[in-house]
DNA sequence: ATACATTGGTTGTATATACAAATATTAGTA
DNA sequence: TACTAATATTTGTATATACAACCAATGTAT
């Protein structure tokens, strides 16, 4: 459905302006898709990306710092999403011995078992994208890197 | 810059898992320079869309319903968004004579003027996105709108 | 060593979001 | 007319965001 119908608005006068629009109006979809997807699972979008992010360095430890870095929002705070996964058993924070300043955070048995049964569904929330062939989403996804610089 | 850098993640094993990605991402990008456009004009990104689609319609009133409709985030509450917008006196709200549910919104001189004011700043906001000729702008977003079906 | 800057993380707070429940008015109908 | 449903907006509340200020550990220069 065209944005301008989406919004009932009449044509844009600069396409530039469309595309803002359109951005900010789909990234609302594409929320509203996640949402419902992790709620199931008792998880936020955050708090599953900080999840995935940890199991990348696995069975390492990962610091504050390479989360934040990696976050897909990088405007999370790190301190309190985490803490939530430790409130649910998903992750373990130490003192790094190495630089006091440093916590580690690492997945436990839970948090791994989590994220692979979200893995095992994640298909259903890919299956919502494919109205456009791979070869448009590649498209897409390429143009998104150059608009951005 | 590639997504995979951006967040320093290795090749995504599948194209709408990075369609999907690429689209958060890109989305906090492009809140980004909105949120600092419009904080030097004392607004949110909602409150001017909200004064844009009560310009829509001037001098005539516009109700709740019609602007939550046109909104481009469909999550705001229009209730608190029009409160903040009253305290600044960009609009008035009155109770609709015919069918007294309803409330007319109403743009004052001084909110007319604002929205002129930030028209002839909008140019540099969408200078942001040239970094896509503007057939690619107008091609990603008709792909985005099929993209939502 | 001491002072100062930097790094890594935490906390506070005002505002915004998501979502459910409540209220008020109007419309439909037996 | 009274009863019920539908519509339009408001309110409450738990959680999340944006952003600034803060604290503790470490690094660096004198």
């Amino acid at each position: 459905m065209r944005i301008e119908d989406e919004i009932q608005q009449r044509e844009f006068t600069d396409d530039y302006r469309r595309l803002l629009v359109n951005l900010l109006f789909t990234n609302n979809w594409v929320n509203q898709q996640q949402l419902s997807f992790f709620k199931q699972f008792g998880l936020t979008q955050q708090q599953h990306n900080v999840l995935s992010i940890v199991r990348g360095q696995h069975p390492s430890p990962v610091c504050f710092g390479d989360i934040q870095n990696r976050m897909v929002d990088r405007n999370s705070n790190v301190t309190r999403l985490v803490d939530k996964l430790i409130e649910k058993g998903y992750v373990t924070r130490d003192i790094c011995a190495a630089n006091r300043r440093m916590i580690e955070v690492r997945l436990t048995p839970k948090g791994l078992e989590k994220l692979t049964q979200i893995d095992s569904y994640l298909p259903q929330l890919l299956e919502r994208f494919h109205n456009l062939s791979s070869e448009e989403a590649v498209l897409v996804s390429n143009l998104l890197d150059k608009l951005r610089g």
